[in-house]
DNA sequence: CACTCTCGGTTCGTTGAACGAACTCACGGG
DNA sequence: CCCGTGAGTTCGTTCAACGAACCGAGAGTG
């Protein structure tokens, strides 16, 4: 396959193999979506508003890559949900790093959304590292609306955002 | 625009925004590249095997990200060279993240290349830190071929990339 | 029982991006 | 004068993203 997400002539590059398995369009968002506790079809699809086919695309593709899990969380009506592996949640600090970098350099002083450690509520630096605690994992991360986060969307993850949530908690009880 | 590199309803996070100058098919390895010390548009090209539209159209959207800038290095014949501004410098732990990850979850103990503290020789880990001096930033990185390292390629890159060498050290004298 | 709704998709016609081969243009060297 | 190099642009083909419509299973309502 010429066209595509695959980098045939720079498999000697961990960054490239990473990147055909998360390079392409969308498939971050998804992965961010999944640590705001994201894990449904129509969840993902609302909040993101992409294509069903590209979102059924790449949803296999997280799954087939070990990054997501698909899990039958209920038997009549068949309902599946998608959650975060290890390899998975091994992906925050490269999110967290991106974002942090776009925070400084592309966002130009706008806040959205505050990223703070769950313990001990200070803001978190380089991503995922507390100043007070050291480096923390996604599941000790505690998002909140910033003074620049905007309240217009209504889908139910962007609903359910507009309060402080922990990462990887479920937007759904 | 509907199609293509934006993602219009996502202008409230931080992340989707950096996506936005980043996230587009071979835009990431052409910043690894710019790393790497490559500045030549004929060098990344042989390196990456792209299009040259699609290279032309990268370089100068990450030229009007501020990722890169562009100057001239020879009036007569005019020749112009990439190389990584601040912002573009500042990318480096995100790519640390990727690699790092990938390390850990795709490579599957296959090493390419070394990552190393220029200063004292150690491998980094986290991608960016060295576990004797902390966070390291990219000028002090030296890469070299792994265990797993293959020289098939010809390219002056390639080449270049066989012996160690420090990041952002140009490839050409 | 018929009707409707939700969830999690698949199908399909259209548009636009990636591909790769060919072409351009300016200069420099022999 | 011809050839080579660097840095692109042009163009026809192929493939992926888009979005609207469709589908099937089960649950809830009247």
């Amino acid at each position: 396959m010429a066209l595509g997400k695959d980098y045939d002539n720079q498999r000697d590059c961990s960054l490239a193999r990473a990147l055909e398995l998360v390079g392409e369009r969308w498939t971050m968002l998804i992965v961010r979506d999944a640590f705001f506790g994201v894990r449904r079809y129509s969840d993902f699809l609302s909040h993101l508003e992409t294509p069903r086919a590209v979102l059924a695309d790449r949803l296999s593709n997280l799954v087939a890559a070990g990054i997501l899990a698909k899990r039958r969380y209920s038997d009549s009506p068949v309902r599946e949900e998608y959650v975060l592996t290890d390899a998975g949640r091994a992906l925050w600090p490269v999110l967290a790093a991106l974002g942090t970098w776009s925070a400084r350099y592309v966002m130009d002083g706008e806040v959205p959304r505050i990223y703070a450690h769950a313990e001990c509520g200070r803001r978190l630096t380089g991503g995922s590292v507390c100043p007070s605690c050291g480096p923390v994992g996604a599941d000790e991360v505690e998002i909140r609306p910033g003074p620049d986060a905007d309240f217009v969307r209504e889908d139910p993850v962007s609903v359910a955002l507009r309060e402080p949530k922990r990462l990887l908690v479920p937007i759904r009880g």
